[in-house]
DNA sequence: ACTGGCTCCTGAGGGC
DNA sequence: TGCCCTCAGGAGCCAG
């Protein structure tokens, strides 16, 4: 499921839910996630949340202890708040009970998903410490990315993948920012000019801020933590779309591996 | 410092 | 209906 606005999605979606509230109770039915689910989690009954922010595609979940819930949702997570009674789906790995009668249910198929709880400041964590800028931060600048781009000789699809020179971008919406950026994903980064980074820069941070507007993208397994689903993949210029023609000039869109993740372009639109 | 390849895991879909 | 193969939205880690 989760690019970056699938998790800001779904934080959206339980962050009332859960800010101020009082855990009850911990179930954890399964542990053995990317890293093994903390033994402390079941520690924190009792604690209260005091609130939820996103840092690339990690949920940080703040307690009132100052210890701190690191969450990742993976290739197949997904979180929803539900009522307690509602019976365990296969894959519903924990099982968190609050005080306002509700429960927050972490279901991951693939278990690529992580959910840790971690003690110091999370900016210090060693996931979170070597990130680069959001792309929808103002700290997200042509000049970084022309920075970070002047030694790379990569596809560019793969650079801007990279959350070192900016978080968040996917597999999806790295197809998609090329595209409306112009620039084939096989051009090495180093060698796109200044004028065309920018257009980049903003293609990235306005494919995103798109999605999130029009509530994330479905496509298998991705669902709101109230169960309906983003509209976004009506959207999709080129990601899989492969064989059909691009909505702008009418090309057939290709598609080749890059980076071993699949790739889609328009070859008359993107150069 | 950069690059490509490997890895974790389950499930869906296609071909036969 | 079943079996086998390929592919999937992430991303850390490793060797070269």
């Amino acid at each position: 499921m989760p690019e970056l606005p699938e998790v800001e999605i779904t934080l959206r979606g339980i962050q009332p839910h859960l800010t101020g509230i009082t855990i009850r109770e911990i179930v954890v039915r399964e542990a053995r996630l990317r890293e093994p689910v903390s033994p402390t989690l079941a520690d924190c009954t009792g604690l209260r949340i005091l609130g939820l922010k996103r840092r690339a595609k990690y949920s940080i979940c703040q307690l009132s202890d100052h210890s701190h819930w690191l969450i990742h949702l993976g290739m197949s997570g997904n979180l929803r708040i539900i009522k307690p009674s509602e019976p365990f789906k296969k894959h519903d790995h924990l099982a968190i009970t609050l005080s306002n009668g509700l429960q927050l249910r972490f279901h991951d198929p693939r278990r690529f998903g992580m959910f840790s709880h971690i003690t110091g400041d999370p900016a210090n964590h060693k996931l979170l410490s070597g990130l680069g800028p959001e792309p929808l931060s103002p700290e997200f600048t042509p000049e970084v990315l022309t920075q970070a781009f002047r030694t790379r000789n990569s596809p560019v699809k793969t650079v801007i993948m990279d959350a070192k020179v900016v978080v968040g971008v996917g597999n999806i919406y790295a197809s998609e920012a090329l595209f409306h950026a112009g620039i084939r994903p096989q051009t090495p980064a180093a060698k796109l000019s200044k004028p065309r980074i920018a257009k980049l820069t903003g293609a990235i941070r306005t494919v995103i801020e798109n999605s999130i507007s029009q509530g994330g993208t479905t496509l298998r397994d991705f669902l709101h933590s109230d169960g309906s689903p983003g509209y976004f993949r009506q959207s999709l210029s080129v990601y899989g779309r492969a064989g059909e023609p691009c909505r702008v000039c009418g090309t057939i869109i290709k598609q080749a591996v890059l980076g071993q993740r699949s790739t889609f372009w328009c070859p008359t639109c993107q150069r």
